[in-house]
DNA sequence: ATGAAAGCGCTAACAT
DNA sequence: ATGTTAGCGCTTTCAT
C-alpha cells in the first residue's frame, strides 16, 4: 500500500469501470458476486482508500454528526457522549465533539459546522444558546437535536427528564425526614433546567404547607466553587436551614467544602441533595444524595431519532422522547431529623 | 440567508470572478483592498458559506486533527482533550475525538480516518495499538503524535513525564513514613507506562535496600474494579504489608472500596497512594496522595508541536517533549508508622 | 490585481 | 450487470 491510490487506478487494474468500484464499495448488491470479488481483490492488494472529501462533495453527505457539551470533563456529559459515540458508530456515523467550556459564542461557532456542510447534523447537549437561534438554524433545514431541553419546532428532536417532578421528590423525601426550612442552590438563572428546578421546589413546599422564604434561593452556576460561594452567602444570612438542595452535584461539592471549612456536619446538621449522579457523587463523604438520569440511553436514543429524521425514515411525530430520573438516597440525606420546639 | 449559495454566485454578483472571491476569503493580500470590501459585502448578504467538502478535495487538507483516548469519561483523558482542543482551535484546526472504551480495534479503525483523508493529523493518548503499527503509519507519511508514550521515528512527536522516576519518587516517599513491606498494584502488563512504573517501584526498592516480594505484585488493569480485585488477591496472600502503590487513581478507589469492606483503615492500617490526580482523588476519605501530571499542557504542548511539524515550520530536533510530574501528599499516605523492630 | 480554465476523486444518471 | 458521462464547489496554475 503506497501514495494515493484513485477509484480509476483500481478499476483500470480490475479491468472494470470507476463506476463499479464504486457499487463494490457502497452498493454492492447491484454487481455480480464474481466482479465484486475481483475488484475486492485488486482493492487489498492496491490498500484502496476512497477519499472522503471527494466522497462527501459527490454525494452532499458527511456521515459526520457534531456534539456540542459545555464541559466535556463532567461526567454527565461524557456519558451522553458515550451513548451517542456509540450508536452513531454503529450506524456508520463519524461524531465531532465540541467542548465549549460554558462559551456560548463556541456554541454558536460550532453551529456554522452544519452550514459549511462540514457535518450533518448536531446534538446539543444543555446548550446556552437561546431557543430563537436554535429555531432559526431548524428553519434553515439544517438537522439539530436536543439533550435536556425540549424545544418546540417539528424538525428538533429531544430528549429530558421531568425536572419539575424530580425536584419535586428531592424536597418531599427531605420532608419527609422533618425538613422544613429547606434552601435552594439554583444553576444559572437563564438556563431553562433552573427555572424549572425552581418550579418543582415551589410546587412542592406549596403541597407541604411550608411557607416560602425568598432567601433560602441562591444561584451557584453549576459549578463547584459558585456552590461554595453560594452556600456562604446562605450562612452569611444567617437564616435557618437544615437542607440543601442543590440543582446539580458539582455545586453540591461546593457545599461539602464549605461545610468542611464551617464545621458542619452532614448529614446530621445539614441534609444535602445533588442532581446529575456525577461519578463523584458516590465517593464523597458522606456519599451524596442525587438524582440519576440515564445519561447514556438519553445520548443514543437522541441520536438514533436524529439520524432517522435526517434519512426521513420516521415520521416527526413522537420527536419528543421522555425518560426517567431516580432518586438515589445516600447518606447525605439519610437522616431523620427530630421534631424542634 | 438561504439555499445553497455558491461561490460563483457571490462572483456574479459581485461582478468579480470566482478566484477573486476565493482570494478574499483565504489570501485576501493579493486583492484590493475595495474589491475585498465589495466582495465582502456580498457575502454577507449573501449569507455565504464555503462548501467544506469542496474546499478540502480542492486544497488536499481538511484542517482536522484526530484525538483518541482509551476513555472520555476519564478525568487524566478529558484534560489532555482540552488542552489539544484549545490549542489547535486557536490555529484554526477542528478536532475530532475518539474514545475507544479501550478497545484496540477501534483505535485501529480510527487511523483509517487518516487514510481516507478525513483528518490531517491524529494524537494518540495512551495508545493500546503496538509501536509496531504506530510506526507503520508514520512511515506512509501519516502525521501521527503520542501523549503519554515515547515511540522513535523521526516524524512523530511524543510528550510524556518520567514514570521511573515519579514511581521512586512515591516509593522514597512511603519508605520515609516507615513502610517497608510495599505492594503495588499495576495496570495491564503490556502497557509500557506499566513496566516503567514497576521498574521505578524496584529500582526505589533497591536504592533502599529493600528486599523484593514477587507476591506483593498484582495486576489491575488500570480500572476501578481491576483495583478491587487486585487488592483482593493481595489480602488472599495473607503477606503482611503495610502500603499500596496503585499505578492509577481509578484502581485506588477500588482499593479504598474493599479497605471499607474490610475494616481496614487508610492511613493507620494502610497506606495508599495512586497516579493521575484524577478529580475524584481529593474527594476521597481520606483524600488520596497521588502523582500529577500536567495534564492539560502536555495535550497543547503536543499539539502544537504536531501542527508545526505537520506544516514543516519545525525541524524534527526536539520531538520528544518531556515534562515534570509532582507527588501530592494528602490523607491517604501522610501518617508515619511505628518501627516495628 | 484579476480572470479563465482545469481538475481534485468520487458517485449518480443515463445508456447499453 | 456494467460502462459512459457529467459534475459536486472549490482552489490554483497560467494568462492578462
Amino acid at each position: 500500500m503506497d501514495m494515493k491510490i484513485k477509484i480509476v487506478d483500481v478499476a483500470t487494474k480490475a479491468g472494470v469501470a470507476p463506476a463499479t468500484v464504486s457499487r463494490v464499495l457502497n452498493d454492492s448488491s447491484k454487481v455480480t458476486p464474481k466482479t465484486k470479488a475481483k475488484v475486492m481483490k485488486i482493492i487489498n492488494e492496491l490498500g484502496y482508500q476512497p477519499n472522503a472529501a471527494a466522497k462527501n462533495l459527490r454525494s452532499q453527505k458527511t456521515m459526520t454528526i457534531g456534539v456540542v457539551v459545555p464541559d466535556i470533563s463532567n461526567s454527565y456529559f461524557s456519558e451522553v457522549i458515550k451513548g451517542i459515540g456509540n450508536i452513531a458508530y454503529s450506524k456508520k456515523y463519524k461524531v465531532v465533539i465540541c467542548d465549549t467550556e460554558n462559551n456560548a459564542e463556541k456554541e454558536l461557532e460550532f453551529l456554522n459546522l452544519l452550514t459549511t456542510r462540514t457535518i450533518d447534523g448536531v446534538i446539543m447537549v444543555a446548550p446556552m444558546l437561546s431557543n430563537e437561534i436554535i429555531l432559526n438554524f431548524a428553519d434553515h433545514e439544517y438537522s439539530i437535536g436536543i439533550v435536556g431541553r425540549q424545544i418546540d419546532h417539528e424538525r428538533i428532536p429531544c430528549i429530558l427528564t421531568d425536572n419539575v417532578k424530580f425536584s419535586m421528590q428531592v424536597i418531599s423525601h427531605l420532608v419527609g425526614l422533618g425538613h422544613r426550612e429547606i434552601a435552594i442552590i439554583n444553576g444559572s438563572s437563564h438556563a431553562v433546567d433552573s427555572s424549572n428546578r425552581l418550579e418543582g421546589y415551589l410546587k412542592a413546599l406549596k403541597e407541604h404547607q411550608i411557607p416560602f422564604h425568598p432567601e433560602l434561593i441562591e444561584n451557584g452556576d453549576f459549578n463547584e466553587t459558585g456552590g461554595y460561594e453560594a452556600f456562604k452567602r446562605l450562612l452569611a444570612k444567617k437564616i435557618r436551614f437544615s437542607a440543601v438542595y442543590s440543582a446539580n452535584d458539582e455545586m453540591a461539592l461546593g457545599v461539602y467544602r464549605a461545610c468542611s471549612e464551617h464545621g458542619i456536619q452532614i448529614p446530621m446538621q445539614l441534609a444535602v441533595v445533588g442532581v446529575d449522579n456525577n461519578r463523584i457523587s458516590k465517593y464523597l463523604n458522606p456519599p451524596l444524595s442525587t438524582v440519576n438520569q440515564p445519561k447514556y440511553t438519553m445520548g443514543a436514543l437522541l441520536v438514533e431519532k436524529l439520524i432517522d429524521m435526517m434519512n426521513e425514515n420516521e415520521d416527526a411525530e413522537n420527536r419528543i422522547l421522555k425518560v426517567e430520573s431516580e432518586l438515589l438516597i445516600r447518606g447525605s440525606s439519610d437522616y431523620k431529623i427530630k421534631g424542634r420546639e
